[in-house]
RNA sequence: GGGUCGAUGCCCGAGUGGUUAAUGGGGGCGGACUGUAAAUCCGCUGGCUACGCCUACGCUGGUUCAAAUCCAGCUCGGCCCA
């Protein structure tokens, strides 16, 4: 593999299979567990690349799907890949269009060669296959990008996860004959479901290919959170110790901790974002709808103890203001916050496990 | 002064004789959101000593078994003519 991308681990934490680690690419390190952050294309929607670079997320993920619709990968080619178009210069991660495949449920046809997508932009037919899902992710140009696979619903039958599963490995095989470009690292995606079993056959098989990095992919479907942490302990530790391992779409405190716990290293989710635009607040590990009545009057900041911009400047008040009456400024605000509020936590991970302190100082998330 | 159109719940605005506490929006009060079809979606929103009652469609009368809806007068507002 290429050796723009090596990840080492620096701290082993005692008591669990957490680790501290650094993860290089092509545009820089990222200091793991992390978490990163996710857009469509610019960035997480509504803030700048300064503003992202300022939470401290030190990757970011773009999506293949909705990049090919729009504006086209062929145009983010000529501007000179993703990094130069959207101004990101740090790493970057595009998904496959995978997960589109799931939460696009209604406009799909799936079969072995690949998936049939109707565009909900323009209702035009849009065919994705592996093949198909590489061209267009060695066109973005991202540093990590991910194997097309088949995320099955939950729930879902052992049958059809069995399908999926296998789908997604015959799958990854095709992907990695149509990669071109060395300065890409492709990650595999474990399938599998809430099957502790076939999570480990899809392991093995993944594997047996020696990617750069692999995911747990196919959780935070709609599932019951307890199971992700089992789904997780039961996958992470047949994934190489040497190489990042990325869990997809997660998400929330509990589930972050347990899964660093278990050993991850990296974490995307649109939540700290799409709850942002949804005017809720992250803070403390609690949800807070700031259009609520009660922040009206309140001109504390939105979190004393956070460094962001959002809370160094603002009040509650003002916040729910801007949030109540729609105005963008407010989405961006909270957006920084609650990004760096999701990264905050993964760095304070990071720095108690070197530190040897992280049972003790995160415990109350580990158990359920 | 004459004519004409209008006045509906916090706001805007449907309804033009009977399942009407009254369609829709907005606002208000809550909720949901996990590899982003999501700055979206879903509830509730007259009062009460509540399985029932009361008060409600400018005001006052009238017609009718029954009126926000029809008639008369009045008040206020828009437009037109003087």
């Amino acid at each position: 593999m290429n050796h723009s991308f090596t990840f080492e681990c620096q701290t082993c934490c005692p008591h669990t299979k957490a680790r501290a680690g650094v993860f290089h690419t092509p545009h820089g390190l990222v200091e793991t567990p992390r978490f990163m952050p996710v857009g469509t294309l610019a960035n997480v929607k509504t803030i700048t690349p300064d503003q992202l670079a300022a939470t401290g997320a030190q990757m970011v993920l773009a999506n293949t799907y909705h990049l090919h619709l729009q504006p086209g990968e062929s145009i983010v080619s000529k501007a000179g890949g993703l990094h130069r178009f959207m101004n990101w210069d740090g790493p970057m991660l595009t998904d496959s269009g995978g997960f589109q495949v799931f939460s696009l449920s209604e406009l799909r046809e799936i079969n072995d060669e690949g998936v049939t997508f109707r565009s909900p932009r323009d209702g035009q037919l849009i065919r994705l296959t592996p093949e198909k899902s590489i061209e267009i992710q060695n066109a973005l140009g991202a540093d990590v990008i991910m194997a097309f696979d088949e995320c099955a619903p939950y729930p879902a039958t052992r049958t059809a996860i069995e399908v999926a599963l296998h789908r997604t490995t015959r799958w990854l095989e095709r992907c990695i004959k149509a990669h071109q470009r060395s300065d890409q690292a492709l990650f595999g995606i474990v399938q599998g479901g809430v099957y502790a079993d076939l999570r480990q056959v899809s392991a093995r098989a993944l594997v047996e290919f020696d990617l750069p990095g692999y995911a747990i992919g196919g959780v935070s479907v709609g599932e019951p959170p307890e199971l992700i942490q089992s789904i997780v302990q039961a996958t992470t530790p047949l994934l190489p110790h040497h190489k990042p391992r990325y869990l997809m779409g997660v998400g929330t405190y509990r589930e972050m901790a347990q899964a660093i716990a278990a050993g991850i290293d990296l974490f995307d989710c649109v939540i700290p974002t799409r709850l942002a635009r949804h005017a809720n607040a992250l803070v403390g590990g609690e949800r807070w709808n700031l259009r609520n009545q009660k922040f009206r009057e309140d001109f504390t900041p939105l979190d004393e103890t956070c460094p962001c911009y959002t809370c160094q400047n603002f009040t509650r008040a003002y916040l729910s203001h801007l949030l109540r009456s729609r105005e963008l400024l407010g989405y961006t605000l909270l957006s920084i916050h609650n990004i760096t509020e999701l990264v905050r936590f993964t760095q304070r991970i990071r720095a108690a496990i070197q530190a040897g302190t992280f049972v003790e100082t995160f415990g109350q998330w580990l158990s359920l």
